[in-house]
RNA sequence: GCUGGCGUAGCUCAAUGGUAGAGCAGCUGAUUUGUAAUCAGCAGGUUGCGGGUUCGAGUCCCAUCGCCAGCUCCA
């Protein structure tokens, strides 16, 4: 006899020989038709595991993270199968799930095309109709290897050379069998609703100095409908690219004469840049920051000392003869602070110091790393340097922190993915300052009352960080701000303050950027409102569409007050009709089209269209003013 | 940088190895128009750049630049 405790206490008794299969359908046939698995003892099994003994079992259901999690594994298992069927010589290597879909890593001759996709999915659908059971078997280690070596698969023998333990866990289908922990769906025809979604190359084990792979990326879903309302959130993030946005309504381009990564900014996004800077500028002097400006290029000495040189030489661009001297165009701004920061000698009492500056820095990016405005090799970083006693970290660190979710929220960004990253195996400074650092660290998070995760070893070589990343609308995630203790810079270049004391002592240095870069938080900003920007960042914030030119006069005369109110208008005063300059403003996508004809020219009003299609009633000049000046400024908010 | 794919008019896209084309945008004219496209005409190209194969190349081959997807990297 085997009990079985079910979630909430209930037990029951079933006999020798049952799995978890039979013991769910026993119980309710409801939940078999949705479970995939099971946990058994908080561990996740197949439906068809043995039973033994006392166990306590809670379904696990397809349309659960895990449940997912383990349809898409077995998608990728049904994937290899219709590969190795199709195509000779292919070799395996890895195939897991991901978020959002699956891999397999397959090591052939043949170059996969979008044409093999589809042979492969129809493949896949054979495989998946003919229903086959996954089925897992243990099998000593010895005869694994030797099982794989003989069916060639070099790559699951490297794999199992790397596992220790007795036994190894084999899961088959029809005639494919592949190294795997499971747990698998009961069988092939469980799989509803999948898709292939694309080809690339990987490395092997990811380092590039193994060969490279093609990989094969799906997806797949609990439901047809989930499958399709996936498909269509990618069509909307397509439709949303910056890259396309950028070019369609005129904001920036790059140009192949100029060079990669190097971006251009026309009137319309120069515009939107205008507006963010003079708002970080702003606030950057009330929140006590003295703003400084630093030139592009230096002496290389000043990156020997900072350690740059030898750790970043590869993402340097080369430098240039002056007189003799070497220089190079800056990839970042902190040594031109602390030089700053070093002209005086400093007290205690002048600390912290707090230097910010909207630095344009140029990194030699890797061509493949570039992307549209999110990875470029010359951009603006919004950039500061927080020089203070240890007394002041945590303090600052707490400033820092709120004042980033504030800017960020003012921009419409209200999630974030917030994360911590320890020291790294390789770092600079001593463990105490590391241990302090990351309390601090942690101890702002955890006052700011914020979730976040913690990075294990992903700091930098100088110090620990917290990373702040961006969600938006759509759910994407994207790294913009950083914060950063840095114990490398203030020793690199013998920076002090005068103590309490008299005696000279080490400042800590924060560097932290709340969006990054002007570029890549532009591009995401494109991205979260699909162009569609609030009328404060607006490029254009309201047009004048004349009815005939019998208004043009008028017309002109409406501009002028706009314009001498600081608000950003055009008139558009073409020999077009009204439907046509609509159509042309709303695929601009500017806030609002002011409609003025005969009775608003004979009543001194504008008849202001919204954006989203709304009219609003005709208005005088003095009301329509006081409605956009109200919108022209971030959504208000509690400074924290 | 690596693997694969793609570069045709300002944009979106056509064109079996056989005369490079359409829509939109642009320009000119007509039209004076009321909430997402008025009509007509005109102009627009060394098919990314450079080689090669061929009687003939947008199309095939090589090289190069750029873009796209992914990998690697991202102070």
């Amino acid at each position: 006899m085997i009990k079985v405790i079910f979630p909430g206490g209930d037990e029951k008794d079933f006999n020798e020989g049952s799995t978890f299969f039979e013991v769910l359908k026993d119980r309710d046939k409801g939940i078999l038709k949705k479970a995939v698995a099971v946990k058994a003892n908080g561990e996740l099994k197949d439906l068809r595991s043995l039973l033994q003994g006392t166990v306590s079992v809670e379904p696990v259901f397809i349309d659960s993270p895990e449940g997912l999690e383990i349809l898409r594994h077995s998608a990728s298992h049904v994937m290899a199968q219709a590969v190795k069927a199709l195509y000779v010589n292919v070799k395996l290597a890895i195939g897991p799930a991901i978020s959002d879909g699956f891999y397999y890593d397959f090591d052939t001759e043949h170059s996969f095309v979008p044409e093999d996709l589809e042979k492969i999915e129809a493949k896949m659908r054979e495989i998946i109709k003919a229903d086959y059971p996954f089925a897992g078997t243990q099998l000593p280690t010895k005869d694994g290897v030797e099982m794989f070596r003989q069916m060639g698969e070099i790559y699951k023998e490297e794999i199992i050379g790397g596992l220790d333990g007795e036994t190894i866990s084999i899961y088959r289908q029809g005639d494919f069998a592949d190294l795997c922990r499971g747990p698998h769906l009961p069988s092939t025809g469980w799989i509803k609703a999948f898709k292939l979604t694309g080809t690339a190359g990987a490395y092997w084990r990811g380092d590039e100095k193994n060969k490279m792979l093609q990989r094969v990326y799906g997806t797949a879903f609990a439901t047809k409908e989930d499958l399709k309302a996936h498909l269509d959130r990618l069509e909307e993030a397509k439709r949303r690219d910056h890259r396309k946005l950028g070019r369609e309504l005129d904001l920036f381009t790059t140009s192949e004469d100029i060079g990669s990564g190097l971006v251009l900014w026309h009137p319309n996004g120069a515009t939107v840049r205008m507006v963010i800077e003079d708002f970080w500028k702003a606030e950057h002097v009330k929140g006590a920051y003295s703003l400084v400006y630093t030139p592009h290029i230096a002496n290389v000495g000043l990156w020997k000392t900072s350690g740059h040189w030898d750790f970043y030489k590869e993402s340097l661009f080369s430098p240039m003869d002056v007189e003799g001297q070497e220089y190079i165009v800056k990839p970042m701004n902190c040594p031109f602070h602390i030089q700053i920061y070093k002209t005086q000698l400093k007290s205690y009492r002048d600390l912290p110091v707090r230097y910010a500056e909207l630095g344009t820095v140029y990194r030699y990016e890797r061509s493949g790393a570039l992307h549209g405005l999110l990875r470029v090799r010359g951009f603006t970083q919004d950039d500061a340097h927080i020089f203070m006693t240890p007394d002041q970290l945590e303090g600052e660190i707490k400033g820092v922190l709120n004042f980033t979710l504030y800017i960020l929220q003012s921009f419409g960004f209200n999630e974030f993915d917030i994360y911590l990253s320890t020291r790294p195996e390789k770092f600079v400074g001593s463990l105490d300052n590391w241990a302090k650092a990351e309390g601090a660290l942690k101890s702002a998070l955890d006052a700011s009352g914020l979730p976040y995760s913690i990075d294990p070893g992903e700091g930098v070589f100088y110090g620990p960080k917290i990373d702040i990343k961006i969600k938006d609308v759509i759910g994407r995630s994207w790294q913009c701000s950083t914060i950063q203790v840095d114990f490398n810079l203030p020793e690199r270049f013998d920076v002090t303050y005068r103590d309490e004391r008299g005696q000279d002592s080490r400042p800590i240095m924060i560097h932290r950027a709340l969006m990054g870069s002007l570029e890549r938080f532009f591009g995401c900003l494109v991205e979260h409102y699909a162009g569609a920007f609030p009328t404060w960042l607006a490029p254009v914030q309201a047009v004048i569409l004349t009815v005939t030119d019998r208004n043009n006069e008028y017309a002109a005369s409406v501009l002028d007050r706009l314009r001498s109110s600081g608000i950003r208008a055009e008139l558009d005063s073409r020999n077009e009709k009204l439907g046509y300059k609509i159509r042309e403003a709303q695929l601009k996508k500017i806030p609002y089209q002011l409609v003025v004809g005969d009775s608003e020219q004979a009543e001194g009003k504008v008849a202001p269209r919204k954006r989203g299609g709304e009219s609003l009633p005709p208005m005088s000049m003095e009301d329509f003013i006081a409605h956009i000046q109200a919108e022209n400024k971030p959504a208000v908010l509690n400074r924290g």
